[in-house]
Order: structure tokens, then sequence, then C-alpha cells
DNA sequence: CTCGTCAATATTGTGTACAATAATTGAATA
DNA sequence: TATTCAATTATTGTACACAATATTGACGAG
């Protein structure tokens, strides 16, 4: 792996599992001697990031982690809703015993993530149980997307997820899926995806105020 | 716009009205002796295309314009089939006379840009018009990814496309979908977009040689 | 005491220089 | 004559220096 795709991987995974909340700065220089780098190699990674969405740069003020508008966290659910229930057709057709493993052991991965109250290992963990099943439907270009909006969901849940977003729904239900596509029921498992998933979206709570613009008038008028 | 911007959208336009064909090396001190701004700049750009997957980037060897393999050339128009189509649910709902007529106007400009034999505009035009239906959808998430892979069909024509790749059935045939939204045939419309993508996708010849290797013992072989 | 202006500081934007690497060409040798 | 090796050339990778800009704090006038 090359060094900046090192740096990129670091900086997405602390994004990724809340490490950096969102709204945090991230002072080019303060990071260029974090990992030892000029500016230069900061600052590819930072644009990076950026067209992805886990960050924002805004013109002489830098990059900050990105707190995601209400409407973007719903769009990326939505989408999601969209894609990876259509993906089931191709899964349950490339189904295998080695997936059957794989997943299971990923699964157990996210159990003992949970057990641990690692909340870093869990979200990674939930994150990669969904875009690694994307891969088995073959499609790579749609993968990519899928894998992007993952992330990005984490990033959503930072911003508006409740304490069992993360896990509560998600983490004993991905083995009932496991069992479904063990059975070969595409029509049920796409079913339960998109169950899955909206309920997801619904734990989210979209009332928080957006911290870009604080109405400090009505915050402090009492 | 930004200087970086303008700068982007030229050099991708380039790419996708097949103005620099597969394969084109697109030097870093040539282009930013072009765009008269330091190669810092043009950097930036070249990373961003290739994160779209319009140009590939090799360590020490520069960027080129991407040559998709048959089997992203597929994905991308499959990954085309499975969303299109479901957006038009959304459309339907959202579509209003204003949207009847701004399409029509860009039907009349593809119409326009053929019979001029107009390569680069026909292929823009008939672009824009698939994804700023996306964007009626009212997904933005969505519409940003169907946009990329909307530009990124433009380059697997160009590498892999017959010469009515570009227009043929595409033509008229955006005309008809607009019949069907006026009418709020939301089922009709879905099940044109998606035999509309799948002829498109039928049309490409994946027998091409590749330009990497030529076999130049065979073309000057007579 | 308050408001506005101005300077100081911190941070990013951009260009350039040098190092590192890969492709090409030409020469030397078998 | 073919092949290998070395030197040249072209191109990118990285770091650094300076310019541009935004933010913050201080000072002075009203």
């Amino acid at each position: 792996m090359s060094k900046d795709e090192a740096i990129y991987q670091k900086i997405l995974k602390a994004i990724v599992e809340h490490q950096l909340p969102p709204g945090s700065r991230l002072p080019e220089d303060r990071l260029s001697e974090a990992f030892g780098v000029s500016r230069t190699g900061i600052r590819k990674v930072l644009q990076r990031l950026a067209l992805e969405r886990f960050v924002v740069i805004a013109k002489n003020k830098g990059a900050q982690v990105n707190h995601p508008s209400e409407e973007e966290a719903l769009e990326v659910f939505d989408s999601r809703i969209l894609i990876e229930p259509q993906l089931m057709k191709d899964i349950v057709k490339h189904w295998n015993e080695e997936h059957a493993e794989c997943f299971r052991e990923m699964v157990a991965e996210e159990h003992l993530a949970q057990a641990e109250k690692d909340l870093s290992r869990a979200i990674q963990a939930t994150a990669r149980f969904h875009y690694e099943l994307a891969k088995v439907a073959g499609n790579n270009v749609l993968a990519a997307f899928v894998e992007q909006l993952c992330y990005r969901s984490s990033l959503v849940i930072s911003a508006y997820g409740t304490q069992n977003s993360v896990g509560c729904d998600g983490c004993g239900d991905h083995a009932q899926l496991l069992e479904l596509l063990d059975q070969g029921k595409q029509a049920a498992a796409q079913k339960w995806m998109q169950s899955h998933l909206q309920k997801v979206k619904a734990s989210l709570v979209l009332a928080s105020q957006h911290e870009q613009n604080i109405d400090f008038q009505r915050l402090f008028s009492d």
C-alpha cells in the first residue's frame, strides 16, 4: 500500500469510527507533522476525502469533518435502500459455502465488538458486513459506490444517530440475513435488507440543530 | 466557478466528447502551460479525474485517459440499468410543466447536434438528458452518482461504441420517454428506461483489441 | 464604555526547485 | 546481426518558500 493510501485509510478510519466527530478541523500542518510527511501529501489526502464527502474544504479556511445535512443524511440511506436490496438477486446467485463461513465470522466479530463496547470496531464491522456483501454481487462499480455509502452512513450516524443506531437492530439481525441466503430465499433476503435499512434510517434523530449556523439569538434568550 | 473547476470541466469535456481518446497521455507540464497554471493546479485536477475513473495514474508514469476494461464497461451500464429505472417513480411524482418544457428543449438540442453531425455536442446532450432527469427524482446523492455514470458511459462508448451508439436509438427515443412522463405512466416509463439502456449496452462491441498492446506485426503486414 | 479600524497571527493557496523514477536511445560486445 | 548495458532524456514525486486570505486581539476615537 502506498504511503498516501495508508494516511488516507487512517484518517478515514478516525472519521467513520467517530474519533473525529463532525465539525472537527483538520489543519494541514498539524496532520503533516503527525504523519511525518509534508503538507503536499496531506493536501492530496484531504482533497480525496473532500471529493468523497467525508470532509468539506472551504477556500482559505481549510478542511473539517463534514457535518452532513439532514437532507444528505436521508439521501444516503434512501440510496442504500434503492440499491442494496436489488443486489440480492446476484448475491444469491453467487452465494456459496465459503461466503457463508466468511460472513458468519464477520457477524461474530460484530457481536464481539458490541460485547466489549468497542464502538470503533463495532462501527467498522457493521459497515464492512454491508459492503463486503455488495461485492459478492459481482459488480465492482456498484460495490465501490455502496462501500462509500456505508462509510458515509457511519458519518451520518455520528451526526444523527442514537446510541443504539450502531448495533441495536443491526447486530443480531445480520445473522438472520445469512440464514435466508443459505436457503437461497432471494425475495425474502431482498425484503429483509430493505426493512433493515429502513429501520436504521428511522432510528436517526433529525431534530438536532445544525452547527454551521446556530441561532444564538434563540439559544440564549432565556 | 473556481479556476480548478474550470480546468476540470474542460479536460473532462475533452474526454467524454472523445477529443482525448482512451489511452491518451496527459503530461502535467504540457497541460500546465496550456492552462497557464503551475503543475500543482493540474495535479489536483488529474487526481480528481483519477478518483472518478476518467484517467488512470500510474506511479512515476503519469496520467492517461482510462481505457475501461470490458468488465468495467458492462458494469457501468449494469449499474445504470439497476438505478435509473428505479428513479422513475420519484420523477413522475415531481414531474411538471416546467420540466416538460426544459427536457423537450434538451431533446431538440440532441436532434440539432445529430443533424449537424457535431459529435461532441451530441454526446454531451445525450448524457445531460439522463443525469438531469436523475436530478428530478430529488436525491442529490444518487443524482451525483448517476451523473458520474453517464460521463463514464461516454468514455465506454468512446472505447467500445459503434458509430450509432451515441445517437441512433438514443435520439428520437428520449422524446418517447417524455410522452410517458407527461401522461404520468410510471410503470411504462420505468420499463422504457430499462429497455433503452439495455439497447445501448447491447450496441457495444467488446471484441475490440486493446490499444495498450497493438499488434504492429499484423497492422503493417500488407 | 462601545464601536470601528488596523495590525498581528495563523492558516491555506500556489509556484518552483530538486530528487527519484521510468522510458528511450545509442554503443559496445558476443 | 542481435542483445545487453549504460547514459541520456523526459516525466513525475516531494518538499519548501512565499503570497494571499481569514481570524483574532488591541488600540483609539466618539
